[in-house]
DNA sequence: GAATACTTGACTGTTTTACTCAGTTATGTA
DNA sequence: TACATAACTGAGTAAAACAGTCAAGTATTC
């Protein structure tokens, strides 16, 4: 299994699309001010979600992303999958010649943590999510962040190409190696 | 959520420890050429685990490592907490400072997703997988290759301190960064 | 005292991660 | 038509993590 800072990325960031379903196209620049993921990862993460067919965009003044389905119809699996490659926990991703081209001893252990991992995250869709109170709470808040900013102006706070971004990328992983 | 290699091999290790829970202490020999892990890395696993007081060891001719507590009381959660850090799956490590000092849209997600791992996790001893059908299969199987080695002699087959070992490091991960 | 086996710690090549940078292309508006 | 906006693309990169190796011990038994 995979789960990294991409995939937590994605998920966010079709949640942030998902809140702002009704309102048009949404640009990669507010998710990025709105969800503090640097603009220039959020366009690699999107390149890839359009190509798996997830979201569309509009180019222009006024454009952006917009998700194809219904919030209700994207469950949280598919979006990390859409980026990480797998959620796979097994070192052989299911071939069973994780030893000397047979089963290794845990090979069942963890095909069943995958299938455990697989169907708790197919259970759970952004419609659901954007419905949760402190989902809502924190959007509300972030909301406010993106007011402020319009309010400033883009200014010296949000350069176009910024420089430092202030995102701590700290490591906090499940990763199946 | 972390789950590498490194986590993978202990509980392979742990495992191979409760197969021959009866036949005293198992030397970390035996484990490398049965389970296909190299020693050096055993080791170093080993260390961890007797530091979280998981194992014991016996030096000298015929000692080895053996489990501190019956396989019924030795769950699969706590030997890879033993030497991978953490099975979290938030960026934060549940400090909810993961935006700006505050909880981020999806913390509660992962937060969620890191207590079904837990549980699941939690809720499978070492007794419970030796008593596996195909655990036991693969365990029979290991046993012949052993059983092989020793008619052979470790010859050049397994030096002591081997040169190239054979094992193919591929990623299969569940990492949360 | 030789062999066995655990113990420690430093070191290392490779891969992955999480980005950035620099540009191009498309589209709406003045 | 110029411009601003915003999506797109691809290459590059510093730092960290991974999965080990290597070397030199120390303790124990035969």
């Amino acid at each position: 299994m995979r789960l990294t800072a991409k995939g937590r990325y994605a998920v966010t960031a079709m949640l942030d699309l998902a809140l702002h379903h009704d309102q048009g196209p949404v640009a990669l620049a507010d998710i990025a001010t709105r969800q503090g993921i640097s603009l220039s990862y959020l366009e690699q993460l999107f390149s890839q979600l359009r190509k798996r067919g997830l979201v569309d965009s509009t180019r222009g003044p006024g454009g952006g992303y917009r998700l194809v389905l219904e919030p209700g119809a994207i469950v949280v699996y598919d979006v990390i999958g859409a980026v990480d490659e797998s959620m796979d926990t097994t070192r052989c991703h299911g071939k069973e010649n994780c030893q000397d081209d047979e089963r290794c001893l845990t090979h069942d252990l963890w095909t069943d943590l995958s299938h455990q991992i697989r169907e708790f995250l197919s259970g759970i869709d952004l419609a659901q999510l954007v419905e949760r109170r402190r989902v809502r709470e924190v959007a509300r808040r972030q909301q406010q962040v993106t007011v402020q900013v319009e309010r400033d102006g883009p200014g010296r706070l949000e350069p176009r190409r910024s420089s430092h971004s202030s995102q701590v990328s700290e490591p906090a992983r499940i990763a199946t190696r």
